[in-house]
DNA sequence: CGGAATTTGTGCGTTAACGAACAACTTTCT
DNA sequence: AGAAAGTTGTTCGTTAACGCACAAATTCCG
């Protein structure tokens, strides 16, 4: 659920903030240190300093924890976005080239640490996150130019580029070539730039 | 009171120790960057990121938090002490090298930003707790020596060698030339080991 | 000087985190 | 296999921290 984009009701409870920091940080750095598999809930709140039913209250399990965990990645995102020069660089493409900078940094230290499950988790997550912030930001443009639609769906077009965006991350992950993050970038670009000239 | 020492009762609670820390740790950061009289409770409190009724359960003012900083500096102290290989370092003189060290780390970052009154709080603060502290373990090497007295009153003597310690310590960093800390350490120890001697 | 603004310290109803205990389940060891 | 050890997820009474508002004291400034 929210981010912490609207700026409807109270801002978050220190307490709250806090705790969920605490072990959001503490899973990460735990992770740098050893799979993420064998990492057990008690480490977690032994690091964090938390008590076991502050971690109940806030995420149903480890891997909800994980999931929460890309939000300190994605979460700077839009407001780079938003506070960019409204020159021209804000395409549907906008987020592609900061995410492959990014995994491409955490890459040896927590990445490779995840293992199947782990991994897949986190591009669900991904996915689920990319849909919402790519479907807004083309609902935003679409509205600009007075609703001229007609073409693909803008919610279709949304859950492609996401997709189509985490299936190249996921691959670029696994391949052992190493392909640098704008190269792969632009391999993404050249995969989905036909389908939005069409449009 | 009780700085950690007795391991009567439960430990203290979780938040309550992460609270004293952050406070703590936000005026020490404080300091580095201005004059402890222009800070304010305030600029404390945003810094810890705790409200202010939190920092009052604990704290009477400004002053008494800064009393209490010393802990951090002091504290490890007698670990260090009773986990020593119970060779023969532990004189009556055992503290006074490594404060007169950490002091010399700190002394351009924080020392110099305490002005007349923090420091004045702060050297009162450090004598009570060396009297304490100089006081136990003079009791203890009594007992093995089978309470052989007669001479100074152990606990006149504690507060003697608390207050010339924290004179030596001023003088220190009052004056202008610049004195290692092993030699002013041996300056103290000139002072005080004839009256040791004497005992 | 004297009013405005800031800072201080306190009170209080609300809420998140605590700690401890618990049954159910999984792992490990022998 | 079967006992011992460890992990998970939940519950509940207690308590620290929250946020807010307030009067008193202090500092700022025209």
């Amino acid at each position: 659920m929210g981010i912490r984009s609207m700026p409807a009701g109270k801002r978050t409870d220190r307490r709250v903030a806090r705790t969920r920091k605490a072990l959001l940080d503490a899973l990460h750095s735990l992770i740098c240190e050893k799979d993420y598999d064998s990492i057990v809930v008690k480490e977690i709140l032994d690091r964090a300093d938390v008590g076991r039913s502050a971690f109940y209250t806030h995420f149903v399990d480890k891997d909800d924890l994980l999931a929460h965990g890309i939000h300190d990645i994605v979460g700077g995102l839009p407001a780079r976005h938003s506070q960019s020069d409204e020159s021209r660089n804000d395409g549907p493409l906008w987020f592609s080239q900061t995410i492959f900078e990014h995994v491409d940094r955490q890459r040896r230290t927590t990445i490779h640490r995840l293992g199947r499950r782990g991994a897949a988790i986190l591009h669900q997550r991904l996915n689920q996150v990319l849909v919402k912030m790519i479907a807004e930001q083309l609902d935003t443009e679409a509205r600009k130019q007075h609703k001229r639609d007609g073409g693909i769906p803008s919610d279709l077009l949304a859950q492609y580029l996401a997709g189509t965006f985490v299936l190249v991350l996921n691959w670029w992950i696994e391949s052992k070539s190493q392909i640098s993050p704008s190269a792969v970038n632009d391999l993404f670009s050249s995969l989905v730039m036909p389908v939005l000239a069409s449009n």
